[in-house]
DNA sequence: CTTGTTTCCGAAAGCGCTTTCGGAATAGCC
DNA sequence: GGCTATTCCGAAAGCGCTTTCGGAAACAAG
């Protein structure tokens, strides 16, 4: 397992590294016999390029990284591999190497960030999850370093993304909940520094005014993003005085936490309250009811993202990348016409003698 | 942002590059007090080594490369994302870098190792999902590489491995369906040259002959390991002319597809037929009725497959890192007593009748 | 004060590749 | 046939760091 290098096929053939070199990198000032002859040689023999003494003399890093998100909640989820794989294929055609990095800390992104550009092992990385005013974002802008991210901040101005349009499809749930009769609709969300949980907080605002529905406070939730998350919101939004129809999830592992604690409440999930979701993960086939959602076309995001920042780092304006996506709306079974106003589940003193 | 290198360091003090270099690197050949300058300055001039130049000079990769999975059923899962984040706290500890490399297709995978191992990229390797005779691990062994596995292949010698006992888990929860009374119990697979697979099955044999139960090739059925493959394979079994009363899946996955088809066959999963899976993921927590499962502890997986790999690097013996860790059976409401013999769903024409 | 040890640093080679530069050999032109 | 223009390759420097080696200076021992 004797690594071959350059010097061993140039000896081979009688020629000289340098020659050999170009020969394999097709210059032009190769006569192109003797290339053919070098690249069959370098075959012959087994001949591999060093990368890292390539990297070293051309100063480039042929490689990108994937910031990993900090959260538990992102990370319990297929998203993180999914994008991965994408990446990677969109890499591979170019024999660039993907890097994960892991910041110790949510805090510690940043320097992160500034570490691994310094040290020029990559020349790109590729960020989720941005928060509203996204410090990494800034940082990278500032440093005139080739990125992309998937998801945007709410300032989307000067950098590359990748997003889908959630505040629409938010937009449009509240339209089809309306449709349905539904005028107490409730938002179950998480922190709103997550800038996705801002959007899809302003989508569900945008409906309701454009459905004349009045817009109470109390109807929203701010919950963790996991399942408990959206069951403990669920159970709050519920026990208000004059409870929500119809339950608008940030994600679906909350819808799915929804359900439970609709059902622990003794209600039916699509028909006393109507629940809607976010994501189109494949659970929702198998919730009981089948979970109503806005299902996001991740399919190949992974490769799109990888292509475009290779364009970036070829010299592409990142202003110039910027792509965003529509959500469809999936109907299952958790929605439905809203119950009569004069029906127990209306309101909550009723219920509790009803049940 | 200027770089800066050893001889701007080395300049600065009057010192050459290599006297300064021995410093930073705490060679006993130079003295504290110049050593201790040399440190005042390099992080006074913000140097940062130059990690190729490094790796150039000293051969050493001081990085790893984890192998994604081909399987769209592997990459649909958490399973990915929490054992990268393991591995990465690992690996940051030493400053070394996490490589995802993809093969891309899976007859590719050897070719990709080879290929890997000879750009000298990285030291090591890990693998996840080994097959039941796995090319990769011969392939490893035999280079004499420092690697690795998730689970372990059928022949688990001579290698480093981290794995679950999931046959001593099947056998478990068979001893626990027999004990409530279950006489005909399903096994949900997948193909068998999945090791892992195999193991499971293994582990169902075991348990149906410890208990005196009879094996009936008729009740195990394999399966693609995805929702829609524990569906179809649930329908399956449950058609045959005496059905089984309980099903032990593969993963929870499957088994959750196994609750949908018990559902759709009009019958009621945990009392009509028990079901019990595999891995202890959140979703099982959710479904209706919530999924029994064996659980593994795959909390710090990554960690520990981390800190292993970086001891076999460092020149630790392969076998000496094996380490089998036991799951456990969550109960939660998919199982329960078999019902009677005269029970309708013992028999599907009966069913037929009382549905 | 000499000789023998240590202590500490400079010098230099080298890791494997890329890339610029210059010049020998060949080709093209009148 | 002489001249210029091309074509093609060798030579050499350099990327930024590590590491071996040798020797000057400082110290210890006699």
């Amino acid at each position: 397992m004797r690594r071959v290098s350059l010097k061993q096929v140039a000896e081979h053939l009688g020629l000289t590294e340098g020659t050999v070199s170009r020969a394999l990198n097709n210059y032009p000032d190769i006569a192109k016999s003797t290339r053919d002859k070098v690249q069959a040689a370098a075959e012959e023999l087994g001949y591999r390029p060093n990368p890292t003494a390539r990297r070293l003399a051309t100063g480039r890093a042929e490689a990108v990284a994937y910031m990993m998100p900090t959260s538990r909640s992102a990370l319990a989820t297929p998203f993180v591999s999914l994008l991965l794989q994408g990446l990677g294929d969109s890499l591979a055609n170019r024999g660039w190497d993907l890097l994960v990095v892991q910041p110790s800390s949510a805090e510690d992104e940043t320097e992160t960030l500034r570490k691994l550009i310094a040290s020029g092992k990559v020349s790109g990385v590729v960020l989720s999850r941005p928060l509203k005013t996204d410090a990494r974002i800034e940082f990278l802008k500032k440093s005139n370093f080739p990125f992309i991210v998937h998801g945007r901040a709410k300032n989307e101005e000067g950098y590359a993304w990748y997003d889908i349009d959630s505040k629409h499809a938010f937009g449009e749930a509240v339209d089809h909940l309306a449709a349905l009769g539904h005028h107490r609709i409730g938002f179950i969300g998480a922190p709103t520094y997550l800038n996705f949980v801002q959007e899809r907080l302003d989508g569900y605002h945008d409906g309701l005014e454009r459905n004349n529905l009045s817009a109470s406070p109390q109807l929203v939730s701010i919950a963790e993003l996991t399942d408990e998350g959206g069951e403990k919101a669920a159970l709050d939004l519920l026990s208000l005085e004059k409870p929500p129809t119809a339950l608008l999830c940030v994600n679906d592992i909350q819808a799915i936490g929804a359900l439970t604690a609709i059902r622990n409440l003794g209600l039916e999930p699509g028909k006393d309250v109507s629940v809607i979701g976010y994501d189109g993960v494949w659970m929702g086939r198998h919730t009981n009811p089948p979970l109503t959602t806005m299902a996001q076309p991740q399919a190949h995001s992974g490769r799109q993202l990888g292509d475009m920042l290779l364009s970036i780092i070829d010299g592409g304006d990142p202003k110039s990348f910027q792509v965003l996506r529509r959500a469809e709306l999936v109907r299952r079974k958790s929605d439905g016409p809203a119950p009569s106003m004069d029906h127990p589940v209306n309101d909550i003193r009723k219920r509790e003698e009803f049940s």
